[in-house]
DNA sequence: GTTTGATTAAAACAAACGTTTGATCTTCAT
DNA sequence: ATGAAGATCAAACGTTTGTTTTAATCAAAC
């Protein structure tokens, strides 16, 4: 393998502008000669670097979600250096290191920010592709969420979260609907403002008492 | 037009075998030689009766939308026949309709609910056929949201709701995780359960004390 | 100066796509 | 029976898709 500067430079730029596309179009709707045209490489280079489309999207995906993920269980770490963590806590270090995918300032972050929050909803493969990795983060903050709310059965636990992932992934992928809907009023790009918003409505979320079958 | 026993079987058979297809795989990666396949109809078929994928596309959400608007808005009105209403009524008002498509006998509801909730989160322009017809409702439910909590500032209403949507389409389109990653023991299949706990989960959301800049 | 290995370039590939065509079949009023 | 209208059919249309191939280009090592 070589360190060319151009080498990288080439494969970078696919990265980026497929990074890209697919947050603004959809990964289907994007064509390789789409990504290639814009990145001014060469219509073959996509799969010279990558081996096929679907091996890009692969690598997009896994220089991105690593770090953010091992953002999170840094942050919940620092949480429960208290005992129990404080609701709050553990929210904004679940719900942090995505939305501030924003505050990226090439831009970069804030496309996967939107192909990310996509993904949840999407039928296809490409969504099992980063459950695996998702898998050990979902129960650190199930554990971390119960020890912060010991009166909520498990079962409410899952749910509250899960409501909460699905409000995260509307945020992510569909805020600009928000400031349509309230005519600029309500502005997601003031990222700790949305964050704050987000984390206090789940948090009274789960602070509801628990309702069983017959409540 | 005709009102041939042969013919709308057709029709039929192709709206509801696109509406299964479009929800199971997605709308770009359905083709329309697996749709009229599957639906045992010719290749020609769609655009003889509909004229495009896209014309097809727009019918198949054209005979469900309807119907659960004017449902949302009826069960809104008895809501309002108590001033205030109670946040839960008109939570459930706006929730009831969109997760009971899940007990469509024929499971055609349970599609569209998937394909419903994925298209909050798609980029492409399918979403902005919709979002006109779901303008005049969310104004309503705002405003009577609004109503239901008024010490909130209207931003609040609207980011709160808009989690709530989130957490709605979430379920609508990836419900299965949660069964997945609980390894059964949430499920949304019980669709009064799940109404149950997204209620409440809202309601205790809607109901946290309003947070400005500076808490 | 030649060789070597990695990158780019241009062209072609088969397959799949949405759509259109023109013939055929069905239905039903006349 | 006959003709008109509607519905279905097989076949082909021209594009576009992801991928492959072959040749040209380039930088550095020997």
């Amino acid at each position: 393998m070589s360190v060319n500067n151009t080498t990288h430079d080439t494969r970078d730029r696919l990265l980026d502008t497929a990074e890209r596309l697919f947050a603004e179009r959809g990964v289907d709707a994007t064509s390789l000669r789409h990504i290639t045209t814009e990145a001014e490489a060469n219509l073959a280079s996509v799969n010279y670097h990558f081996g096929s489309k679907e091996a890009l999207f692969r690598q997009i995906f896994a220089r991105r979600i690593g770090p953010i993920n091992e953002e999170r269980l840094r942050l919940l770490d620092d949480c429960e250096a208290n005992n129990p963590p404080t609701l709050e806590c553990v929210l904004e270090s679940f719900l942090g290191p995505a939305l501030r995918l924003r505050l990226d300032p090439d831009h970069g972050g804030e496309h996967f920010m939107c192909l990310l929050g996509r993904l949840f909803s999407e039928p296809s493969e490409w969504k099992m592709l980063i459950m695996d990795e998702f898998k050990e983060v979902y129960q650190r903050f199930a554990t971390a969420l119960q020890k912060a709310q010991p009166d909520l059965i498990p079962q409410d636990i899952a749910w509250r979260l899960f409501f909460t992932i699905g409000s995260m992934a509307h945020l992510m992928s569909g805020g600009d609907l928000l400031k349509t809907f309230t005519q600029g009023r309500c502005d997601p790009s003031d990222v700790e403002g949305a964050l704050n918003q987000l984390v206090q409505f789940s948090a009274a979320g789960f602070r509801a008492s628990s309702h069983g079958d017959t409540p």
